[in-house]
DNA sequence: TTCGTATATAACGATATAATAATTTATACC
DNA sequence: GGTATAAATTATTATATCGTTATATACGAA
């Protein structure tokens, strides 16, 4: 079909949200389970579960399964223009650092 | 604040729709009247109208009345990346060669 | 197999969004 | 003034979205 411009839209939209938005960036430093997501962002288990099922359904992220844990990851192999927009996004850096102190993993 | 997350989230959001884009990419190639975006898009006035409103309290075109008639233009010199952006947008030309072929205005 | 942890799914409610229809405001021309 | 055109605004409806709560599934360890 013709329709490029409902495909953007459609990418923008998934990206117009800042629970998502924030779950890539962390996602641009390191691969992470669900539970590290839930507690970086400070939100529901249910809620980050859903986000990265939207984002994995546009083909944004991908997981692995480790053991009981799910690991998420970016895959921006088809979205080049993404990547260097990700790179911008704040905040990243301290978040991971916290995490780092708590020491869940090593 | 620091919430920069949520201000881009915002922005995405606003780009995510269809007509909208479709709005921004007729703008780049020239400046539009609401009557030839309504007849360009094929939708109706006041949808227009409503789209052009929020991009513009977005601030990414702006408005100058002529006559009765409102043009409305892009402005993005606050937003530098979404220039490159936009001028990948799919299916400009052909809609506005639609517009002179129609001849409303010279 | 039973228990605990990790994640996913389902159901629900509240809010947001887009489109339409109807009305209003603004401007040009007679 | 009165009429026609251009655009904005308001009200309404239908649908989508986000977050929560509750439940289900998957896996590992004892």
């Amino acid at each position: 079909m013709n329709d490029k411009l409902a495909e953007m839209a459609e990418l923008l939209k998934l990206l117009g949200d800042r629970t998502r938005l924030a779950i890539l960036g962390l996602l641009q430093e390191r691969d992470l389970c669900v539970g590290d997501i839930v507690e970086l962002l400070g939100t529901s288990q249910p809620n980050a579960s859903q986000h990265l099922r939207k984002l994995k359904s546009a083909g944004l992220v991908k997981e692995t399964k480790r053991g009981q844990w799910v690991f998420y990851s970016l895959n921006l192999d088809d979205f080049p223009d993404l990547k260097i927009f990700l790179s911008q996004l704040p905040g990243r850096k301290e978040r991971l650092r916290s995490l780092s102190i708590l020491g869940k993993r090593s």
